[in-house]
RNA sequence: GGAGGGGUGGCUGAGUGGUUGAAAGCACUUGUCUUGAAAACAAGCAUACGUUUACGCGUAUCGCAGGUUCGAAUCCUGUCCCCUCCGCCA
């Protein structure tokens, strides 16, 4: 959520932004509804303290002249009338704040699709086979590690099952990317809900952006994580975090659902586009001024992961239009999947400022005594699965059809090579 | 799920319709005193909105949302959460 403030000082400033998102945001109905609220404001405060001072009178008075009670009760139903007016315009404003997304960095890049996302880097050299590389859904079955049509039969389509030592690697990935965030990136583990309320994935900004997306429980009005950050960014909701804490870092490993409405027909092959899927979450509560550079490390950390596992990837840097409402600046890392020929996705990186912060009314306090700041929010996935179980499979895969382990995994998996007798 | 109890400022805890944003204590900050510290004493110590060049002023907030009243922390309704006992249960 931007602030209303900001609208109201420099509104080209704000349309020039959204336009290079291609996003509309009615800044024109915003400042007369912030108008309207405002002189609203004034005339009831006056009449409050009218009626105040009168009420004090009264309390003392041992006489109650009618004529004057009969006064107050004009005074406080035109109050009410007031109140409505107030309150019919912060629903307004509060409505349309939702939907506006944030302002990007200056120096992001101007774009209205992914054509425009800048390629900052790229890690690693492609690899080479001396025979065709298959892609992960061929692998995965040959191997007896991913069972496809069971998980349809269980659950529905983009729904899988991982069996033996692919739901072993998964596992083992899981635990050492946790790992390394907490033992050598300063993270603090958290388990979270999964299911989540409304004001929780409204304060990420999913809501209502990501809606479509999201499955939801009607009885009790609770939400499927479709991302871990929507949880752990409540964490401090309502919050005043005291002097010396910043930054905090956390993070957390859940499943994510996803409807992938918007993907019906595409990738439906394999396990790249699923409806259920794990993910490492890295999160920061961070001082305004340090969030650019706090981004930086974060995408380090994520980026390290992937350069650990010892495959190739590269690094973009999302356009303006490509990036979620929250973000002033996204990174994505991609990992070199050789089957399918294609950059998989395995993680976004942003910096949302203090748009997650003002929503969910996360402050802190920067030293004793003084008034309370919104603070900035970051997120970046650590990574994402299952699509590094299909990057592992695609680049290590050998000409006898096995796959063989990743060199700093095999302490969690306890084997170095998935091979086809293990089904 | 059934029965009962309870939600007041950073914490403890008074307050049952009228100078109560809210007693008192603790914690915290500053000052006095002290060689220093402690103790003692004094003062300060919430958040948001509106208004103001500024000092400030006004309004709102006692889980949340409505209602009654000239006036609500206090009365009424709904709702959320917590605690105790019973039942059920990974």
């Amino acid at each position: 959520m931007l602030s209303l403030e900001l609208i109201r000082n420099d509104p080209d400033m704000v349309r020039r932004a959204m336009e290079s998102r291609g996003a509309s945001a009615p800044i024109d109905e915003l400042l007369e509804l912030d108008q309207q609220r405002r002189s609203a404001i004034a005339e009831a405060d006056q009449l409050r303290a009218r009626r105040n001072v009168v009420s004090r009178e009264l309390g003392q008075a041992k006489e109650r002249p009618a004529e004057l009670i009969e006064e107050m009760r004009g005074v406080g139903s035109r109050i009410r009338e007031l109140e409505d007016v107030i309150r019919v315009a912060d629903e307004g404003i509060n409505a349309h704040l939702l939907n506006i997304p944030n302002v990007p960095r200056e120096d992001a890049p101007i774009g209205l699709t992914e054509e425009s996302n800048v390629v900052e880097r790229t890690v690693g050299e492609l690899p080479t086979f001396d025979f065709e590389p298959l892609p992960h859904w061929e692998l995965g079955r040959n191997l007896g590690a991913i069972d496809f049509e069971r998980g349809v039969k269980l659950a529905a389509s983009r729904f899988y099952i991982l069996q033996g030592k692919g739901a072993r690697l998964q596992r083992a990935l899981t635990d050492w990317m946790i790992d390394l965030h907490v033992d050598q990136h300063g993270y603090q583990e958290m388990y979270v809900p999964f299911l989540v309320n409304r004001d929780t994935v409204t304060a990420s900004g999913h809501l209502p952006h990501f809606q479509e997306e999201m499955y939801h429980d009607e009885e009790d009005d609770l939400w499927m994580l479709p991302t871990a950050e929507a949880a752990i960014n409540s964490i401090h909701r309502d919050e005043i975090i005291e002097p010396g804490i910043l930054p905090l870092y956390y993070v957390a490993h859940t499943p994510c659902w996803r409807r992938e409405k918007f993907s019906a027909g595409r990738d439906t092959r394999g396990i790249k586009r699923v409806h259920q899927f794990e993910k490492v979450e890295m999160f920061k509560f961070v001082e305004p001024e340090t969030s650019d550079d706090e981004l930086e490390k974060l995408v380090a950390n994520a980026e390290e992961v992937a350069a650990k596992l010892e495959m190739p990837y590269r690094v973009l840097q999302l356009s303006t239009g490509d990036m979620s409402a929250p973000a002033v600046r996204t990174y994505d890392i991609e990992i070199w999947a050789p089957g399918g020929q294609e950059w998989l996705e395995v993680s976004s990186c942003s910096n949302c400022t203090d748009y997650q912060a003002r929503r969910a009314k996360i402050r802190y306090r920067p030293e004793a005594g003084a008034r309370p700041r919104l603070l900035h929010t970051l997120n970046g996935s650590g990574l994402a699965l299952p699509r590094v179980l299909i990057a592992i499979l695609e680049n290590y895969q050998q000409a006898d059809g096995s796959v063989i382990v990743p060199e700093i995994l095999r302490p969690y998996t306890h084997f170095d090579r998935i091979e086809k007798a293990d089904s």
